[in-house]
DNA sequence: TATGATTGGTCAACATAGCTGACATAATTG
DNA sequence: CAATTATGTCAGCTATGTTGACCAATCATA
């Protein structure tokens, strides 16, 4: 149970500027680190709530007029980063199940932003890639969402982009840590 | 699970080693920042769907043993972090639909985890809290979150945190900025 | 005090995007 | 040849979002 927070207190509440200044870190009972008080946790749960919200919205509504989705969005982009990926690689990164990417993957080739080719090695494999109009949906998306980035990046310094990669690395299970580094391999890890 | 796949190369393609070695921003013709290159913000899109999947699927796994979703959840924790807010407080943090909130919220009601008070000076508001039920399960889902974040924010240390904090900042639209700086006036924004 | 706005709720219908389970086909591998 | 792998498909279920239409209680104010 959290030390304060009780009904009445809040994160945010009233009188909490007066956290900030003097006290410290009288109610952060057994948490050492300034930034660690429950506070700043929840702080963190909410900005990484919100910034993702935000940070999709946008995108969204181009989708939506498209008459597409952000489960469509997710494999133009993955597949549009390596291009010649197979239908398990896609798998692996989305994790979901087959029969789920399978609906907005059909539909995608349906629609002719996608295609299939025959794998060469392993003739099981269907090697994804985007069409022209993919690879047009997928810049304009990308920009989009790359020039949020960009001047969230530029606003903040190199320092601030740093520790916000160490942040959500850490954030992340083992597993897909491994996986980043791999995919990143100049990652700051 | 393919260590075979890529017949194209991986995703920073296959000589991105050369980039962060010798040249440091060839391929990223209008970028000028060193972290601006379009490889390091694909790389942030990347970070936050994976850490938002990753930080997310903790608690809900424990959820869907209690029949509950994420849109539960959230209803929970922001009802716990701001007790007494009213049923429009709510509606304006997610941003849904007044029926959808209706769903999720008349179940939490029924099912014990949240209570409704007639608000004194305005007779129309009903004012949301937790019971001690509802409680016990916030306090349960946000110390694992909040342990997540402990663990990053400890590991990373206050210079890194405080990159990750301004960083998704200004990821918010400024309407949410706003917002934020009002929750937490001590908000390094 | 009558009127209009706000707060909260409900019903009905629909869309998206997950899930499980059961099968099927083709190609590879041992 | 037998087992495994890669992919796809059918059928149905669930969670969570959306519109649109209404309704009742309460508040604010002309």
């Amino acid at each position: 149970m959290s030390p304060e927070n009780t009904p009445t207190g809040n994160a945010p509440r009233v009188k909490s500027a007066s956290i900030s200044g003097a006290t410290p870190q009288s109610l952060s009972a057994p948490l050492k680190g300034l930034y660690l008080r429950k506070q700043d946790l929840r702080r963190g749960i909410e900005l990484l709530f919100f910034a993702y919200r935000d940070f999709t919205g946008e995108a969204d509504q181009i989708l939506s007029d498209l008459d597409l989705g952000r489960a469509h969005h997710r494999v133009i982009y993955f597949v549009g980063r390596q291009p010649g990926m197979s239908v398990s690689d896609l798998l692996a990164i989305l994790k979901i199940t087959k029969q789920s990417l399978s609906r907005v993957l059909s539909h995608l080739i349906k629609t002719g932003y996608i295609q299939q080719t025959q794998g060469a090695r392993d003739k099981r494999k269907r090697l994804l890639s985007l069409t022209n109009k993919g690879a047009a949906l997928e810049a304009k998306l990308t920009d989009l969402q790359c020039r949020r980035f960009a001047t969230a990046y530029s606003a903040r310094g190199g320092a601030a982009v740093d520790g916000f990669v160490k942040v959500l690395s850490s954030l992340l299970d083992e597993e897909m840590r491994a996986d980043l580094r791999q995919q990143y391999p100049n990652h700051i890890d």
